[in-house]
DNA sequence: TCAAAACTTGACTATTTTAGTCGGGTATAT
DNA sequence: ATATACCCGACTAAAATAGTCAAGTTTTGA
């Protein structure tokens, strides 16, 4: 059970960005130098970040990318789900009429899990871009 | 992030027996029948188990698995372990020298991460197998 | 005693996902 | 103009996943 890195790097590069500048446009290769991020990944990454509206995009020379919002008005969920991230621990097939694993009614764990994914995805909602800047003694 | 299959039938499997039977043996096909999961690889699964003392196994006609355990002694977080299935969001390196992503002090959402394993796994803790069990409207 | 039920174990494999890279764009400030 | 930086789809190597297979061993009931 992992967040993969395409997640991680969106939050760890959106958190550099609220750290260098909410106003002016910070380049992908900025980032990528601090973060030691590849440029080509970021690109895809920033890309969803997009067209979520969660950065806004200015091109050509001293261009980059701004954040849409305050830092404090981001919750990291609203970043995974830009990312086809949201938390979904289990593989119950909620989509066909019969429900778990061919069982044509809940399996015995079934309200665990939802319990679970609940559990996970109201932390993210909760955490703001900007509460990840709190501890000092976190650097870059 | 989801949770695998392996740690989701692991812990089906377990709530079937606590359902079915916590005092005489209970044979994998019989599991098998009744969660549909395939025979083998419950097999695989309750090796594991078998190991990390979750389950004791019996031998022979008649033979099956026994909860080690009362369903309300054991975790879900001691049957992921026993999956190796801790969660454990972030990637960046903790053993080498340099902490994250190469970078020689934390990364910036180092923390964060820190405190999202926190909270899935004390979650994960403080459930017990008995806990999935007190829905009555849950069915196998 | 002996066959069948059931656990034991390691190795193997097809499929899917992940973590990127590549190549060829387009827009724009200087 | 031209370098910088965003845009975007397609591609790929490597790893993880979700199992299967083969070849046992142990125990019990007939």
């Amino acid at each position: 059970m992992k967040l993969n890195t395409k997640s991680r790097y969106a939050v760890m590069a959106l958190a550099d960005m609220a750290v260098f500048s909410t106003s002016k446009a910070v380049s992908l290769r900025d980032i990528s130098l601090r973060q030691g991020i590849s440029l080509l990944y970021l690109e895809q990454i920033f890309l969803k970040l997009k067209k979520n509206n969660i950065v806004k995009s200015i091109r050509g020379i001293n261009g980059g990318y701004i954040l849409n919002k305050s830092p404090k008005d981001i919750t990291i969920s609203e970043v995974l789900l830009a990312l086809d991230q949201k938390v979904k621990t289990i593989g119950c097939k909620k989509d066909s009429k019969k429900s778990c694993n061919g069982k044509s009614s809940k399996c015995i764990t079934h309200n665990f899990w939802d319990e679970l994914d609940l559990h996970i995805n109201s932390f993210f909602e909760s955490k703001k871009l900007s509460d990840l800047l709190k501890n000092k003694e976190t650097r870059i």
